[in-house]
DNA sequence: CGTGCCTTTGAATCTGATCAAATTAGGTGG
DNA sequence: CCACCTAATTTGATCAGATTCAAAGGCACG
């Protein structure tokens, strides 16, 4: 029998969205997520809703908005090392880790769901299924920082930025948040300098070339996409690393 | 009562030290890591241990030796994204997604022990705090690459080779492979640079200005830190990363 | 005592940073 | 609905860190 209701707060909640993008849930165990007690909050555009030092008793779940991970530096420079997505749990380590090594901030005015780690455990000591996909999710969050390594590493401005244009429009599909041919993305030229290592005149004037190019038109925060696999071409992106179901 | 055997054995065990550096671990949990069915590999140097692609079966265990993870872009070249001493899992990872999206291959001649799969997740069912605490270890190795990312990000060539070193010293220190003021490494200059994003060329005039400052000794692969205070402060290393028990 | 890998040196070049300022866009209050 | 204010984007000019290319030493190993 169908739990009709399970099933039509499946698609509205944004974990369920996420988890069912890379492993397989039972009913049991959608319920068993949905009936986590959480406590909803909404923070407003470059609040902190963690801070490095912190030792969290909660687990954030991003609702809506969007959040970045971030680190500053003595020098008061900025590194940005992730960017979340409704669906996402920029601090699931926490679960694991006492202490945080580094920060989560709201990009734009967001709403979050403050899980209690006590719940989250008891809920993965009921299903260790789920405790296999959690412990997934957090190595497919280190393989991102993986590929963004490469990134800053070896690949130029041009084919950095193009990378993670095409890995926000991945993630941002698998939670229904983009058209096939683009999406909206609350990001300034700054941040993603701060998440490129790059300058933000320098992202400015790499932007201009992807549009210049044909690759990319952003108009606001609107960005669209009109040639996807030559976009992918110029990032050398593969979907690999964010190891999605087929 | 104290098993003597056991006790012997932990201390030459490689990951029963790196496992409790991070963690306790009762003398049960000892038993059940020591009672892993291994099959120990010598491999030589620059060959790979577990390639991108692959979908293995066992985990790699590091228990002489030095290991990188690593990957090869379409132009050729290589960014490394971490470096696995004795007591490292560098394919931890592959027991929760089922593709390798890099590779790992030894920089000098190494010995691992390999651990089937189901052995390992045997062990996990029985031991359930073995398993946050193999969760836990990815996630340090996580927050090893959010700091790289900093490094490669925001950090100029003189801070990242020097951070490096420092974190190598400190990990290396805690697997007793290190003295109080130095250690071997056995890396290249081309290998530092493909960690670091840096040619090897400048990886080498960096080198030169870190000794010339007092900084380091290095001959040959011998490293020695005359100062460790003004070497951590040049990188900026803070340890806190490496969540090692205090 | 080669031979090959690694390190070192030099010179020219380039990608991206920095600094400074103008323009545009978005949001707010009158 | 417009004026204003602030944040974000854009432009120009100069500078610097790091790359590239080329080639010379050093060192270890067979």
């Amino acid at each position: 029998m169908i739990n009709t209701a399970l099933h039509e707060q499946a698609w509205s909640h944004p974990l369920l969205c996420k988890l069912g993008s890379i492993a397989d849930l039972s009913d049991e165990e959608k319920q068993a997520i949905l009936d986590l007690p959480v406590s909803v909050k909404v923070v407003e555009a470059d609040i902190d809703i963690v801070q490095d030092g912190d030792r969290p008793s909660d687990c954030v779940l991003v609702l809506s908005g969007f959040v970045c991970r971030y680190k500053i530096l003595p020098d008061g420079k900025r590194q940005i090392m992730g960017f979340y997505i409704p669906g996402d749990i920029p601090d699931l380590q926490s679960l694991q880790l006492d202490v945080m090594d580094n920060s989560v901030g709201a990009l734009v005015r967001s709403s979050v769901a403050l899980i209690p780690h006590r719940s989250l455990r008891e809920m993965l000591r009921r299903f260790p299924n789920l405790n296999d996909i959690l412990w997934r999710d957090t190595l497919i969050d280190a393989a991102m920082f993986r590929e963004w390594m490469i990134g800053l590493g070896r690949r130029s401005a041009y084919q950095r930025i193009a990378h993670l244009l095409c890995e926000l429009q991945v993630r941002l599909q698998t939670v229904g948040l983009a058209k096939v041919n683009g999406c909206e993305l609350p990001i300034t030229q700054n941040e993603f300098g701060d998440a490129l290592g790059l300058s933000t005149v320098h992202v400015n004037r790499v932007l201009q070339d992807l549009r210049r190019d044909g690759l990319i038109v952003l108009r606001g925060s609107m960005l669209e996409i009109p040639d996807w696999e030559a976009l992918q071409a110029v990032g050398e992106f593969d979907p690999t690393y964010l190891h999605l179901k087929k």
